[in-house]
DNA sequence: TCACTACCGAACAAATTGTTCAATACAACA
DNA sequence: TGTTGTATTGAACAATTTGTTCGGTAGTGA
């Protein structure tokens, strides 16, 4: 890619960021973003047709990343994934997240968090669904297995909301164990 | 309540669902809801200050509904809350939900369910904060109180997402077993 | 009947969106 | 270094949308 079209891209996310810090999602106008990210108005456009399909390239770049790197670890570290999963899972992706790489917990802290968790979602149940003979073990009887997925994914990001919705007083050790109880 | 503000009131709502029914929320402009509801522009803010705050009202609307009558229950029925609660709670509000008054379902089953739900969780830890030592039984130990309660209300409204996405084939006493099966 | 108030509807400025286009600046490659 | 292709610019544009104003109308409650 153009190295132009990297920077524009990247001035862009940034400065989207940045508004998304100071106000709700729906409140942010595309004149606003392309003022902060100080490009024309054309080229915003030439790079994101709308100001939702935005909001989903840059969550595609931020979990696409967390999540590369945790089925990384399950290549790089097999132990991840053999010994005591899925804690060990739960638990490297809490850390990934106090790293806040990319300023992503800023984005899980701001106003419309939700947009972001959502999609957090839906990339830990595909996760959930490649590993499913780990998560299975502790999977009550007579229910459905996408139901179970279901819950365990949501159950996580609940929890990470409440988190952060508080804070963030306790360590991931500790989410990880409350999580971990309640499961 | 003037005659007139209630019908102006029950126009828009209606109209606001119908429109909720056929496209997401971010996508419906004032200009069509009060087409729909084939009222002035100057009535519609008279009323509203903004879609945000319909949306606000037609939740409390909804939802003082829906927690009113199990409140009632509890107050009527007591036995709701002295035998086996939660798991009658739980029940009794599905039962409700299926019952589908004011339309509910048309809601909770539309693009934008996610925002009702959303309401639904608010209302749903209101709920069991004031019957707190009924839901503290199944609590696992050294677990913050706030932690346990959002957990139950949001495994909850993520059951109920999870029902209605799945297009609702399971009964209302199914689905609450699987829940119970799970918490 | 009478006073009150909600509604209408048209008009309005302001903000926002998404597109176009010619001019300019930069990148990649030979 | 020069050439070619492409990204960016900035201004201008119509079309939508928002939120407000106001004089006139009509329904409400007492």
């Amino acid at each position: 890619m153009d190295r132009r079209q990297r920077k524009t891209r990247e001035a862009i996310f940034n400065a989207f960021c940045d508004l998304l810090s100071k106000k709700h999602y729906n409140r942010i106008t595309v004149g606003e973003i392309i003022e902060a990210a100080d490009v024309g108005r054309a080229t915003f456009y030439a790079h994101f047709e709308t100001k939702d399909l935005l909001l989903k390239a840059l969550c595609e770049e931020l979990f696409c990343h967390v999540f590369d790197s945790t089925e990384q670890g399950e290549r790089d570290h097999k132990h991840i994934f053999e010994c005591d999963a899925p804690k060990s899972v739960f638990l490297h992706l809490l850390q990934h997240l106090q790293k806040n790489d990319r300023n992503i917990l800023t984005l899980l802290t701001c106003e419309s968090n939700s947009l972001f968790l959502q999609h957090f979602k839906e990339n830990l149940k595909d996760l959930i669904q490649k590993q499913f003979p780990l998560f299975s073990e502790s999977k009550p009887k007579d229910i459905p297995d996408d139901f179970w997925i279901n819950h365990v994914a949501s159950s996580f990001v609940e929890a990470v909301k409440w988190w952060i919705e508080n804070g963030r007083k306790e360590s991931p050790q500790a989410l990880a164990s409350c999580f971990n109880a309640v499961l």
